[in-house]
DNA sequence: AAAACGGGGCA
DNA sequence: TGCCCAGTTTT
């Protein structure tokens, strides 16, 4: 008995696709990369739809079109400048990853995105999910493209009470995919399951009564729709204070570095930040002084503020500081003026602090 | 298999 | 607060 017996062994496909793609011919939502099947425009909108609102990424990917128009613009790009424009959007290594399988598209590929499943995936920054988004929805291949939108409503079509935050659960999914997809219009059949994730068979409070695959769906004859799909929790995130400084040297130039080129918000520029609990009780100028060998009067405290991720949470307190003497040592810091900060790409969190200059 | 990786919006 | 969002990479 194969997985597609356990769980398609009363799912009228014929129906459910024709009921799926009449609605979405009739309700698609008008997207800026929805206006042709340009696969770097769909690439693009894939990789910053992944983890964030359809409403979030619009003016940011009219902003990155406008800068980067074609994978050669890109290609050509300086890092800084692909950050700059992602800049407020997070998982920066989805900047970084793009950046760099597009210039391997144009040095591999004659800078023709691939049409294959084999030479997407081997792309930085593509996985199983927009490989098939691209696949599909740029090229027309009957391949799935299966997302939390996909998961979440087919646990309801089909009742499925795996848990979705499993690896092994999405592989199901996009088994189930691979049976049901339509194959006559796979571009559709993908978006239209995502349009209708997103407005009708939505986290909570569905308006199943609006569905159009509602005769389709098994939660809704049975009442369950707000049990499923079943995800388990994820673990809760820790705390971490810091002490944030905002050096002014003799002119008035304000000292950034940049961030590590891997990890958390890499590559991305900030004020110099202090791990309180690295301090043991000593002064931060002396903390200050061996980790960077310059010499700083600390001021009072201007302000603190919280930092949310999803994985940790930044406790900030802000101080304002006079750099004392400039000993020839080589330090990290670079001492801009004020004016020149907003063209650097600085984490939401760093932006927030400038109001503090 | 689990953790790392942003930021915003909503109940 | 906790959860969700058109996920992928690293450990």
């Amino acid at each position: 008995m194969t997985v597609q017996d356990r769980t398609l062994h009363n799912f009228n496909i014929l129906g459910f696709q024709q009921d799926l793609l009449s609605w979405y011919e009739a309700n698609k939502r008008d997207l800026p990369w929805r206006k042709d099947q340009d696969p770097y425009k769909v690439w693009v909108s894939e990789i910053m739809l992944q983890q964030t609102k359809v409403d979030t990424v619009i003016p940011y990917f009219h902003n990155f079109l406008e800068k980067f128009p074609t994978v050669y613009d890109l290609a050509a790009a300086e890092e800084q400048e692909v950050l700059k424009a992602w800049e407020g959007l997070g998982y920066y290594s989805r900047a970084r990853n793009l950046q760099h399988a597009v210039r391997e598209v144009v040095e591999q590929y004659n800078g023709q995105v691939p049409d294959n499943s084999k030479d997407l995936e081997q792309l930085k920054g593509i996985g199983s999910y927009t490989k098939g988004a691209i696949l599909s929805i740029a090229f027309n291949k009957p391949v799935p493209a299966v997302d939390g939108n996909v998961m979440r409503v087919f646990s309801r079509l089909l009742n499925i009470d795996d848990d979705i935050a499993q690896q092994k659960t999405k592989k199901l999914f996009e088994q189930i995919i691979h049976e049901v997809i339509s194959h006559e219009d796979p571009s559709s059949f993908n978006q239209a399951i995502m349009d209708l994730g997103a407005t009708v068979c939505t986290p909570k409070s569905p308006s199943c009564l609006f569905c159009p695959v509602q005769e389709h769906c098994q939660a809704f004859a049975l009442g369950i729709e707000d049990k499923l799909p079943v995800k388990a929790k994820a673990k809760k995130n820790k705390t971490i204070s810091y002490h944030v400084l905002q050096i002014r040297n003799e002119n008035g130039e304000v000292a950034i570095e940049k961030r590590s080129k891997d990890g958390l918000l890499a590559n991305l520029w900030q004020f110099p930040m202090i791990p309180v609990k690295e301090l043991n009780g000593s002064p931060v100028e002396e903390w200050f002084y061996n980790q960077y060998g310059l010499r700083i009067k600390m001021g009072k405290k201007q302000g603190q503020l919280k930092h949310v991720f999803s994985h940790i949470t930044w406790e900030l307190e802000v101080h304002p500081a006079q750099l004392i003497v400039e000993d020839g040592t080589n330090h990290s810091l670079c001492f801009v003026p004020v004016e020149e900060l907003s063209s650097y790409p600085f984490p939401v969190s760093h932006q927030k602090m400038m109001q503090y200059l």
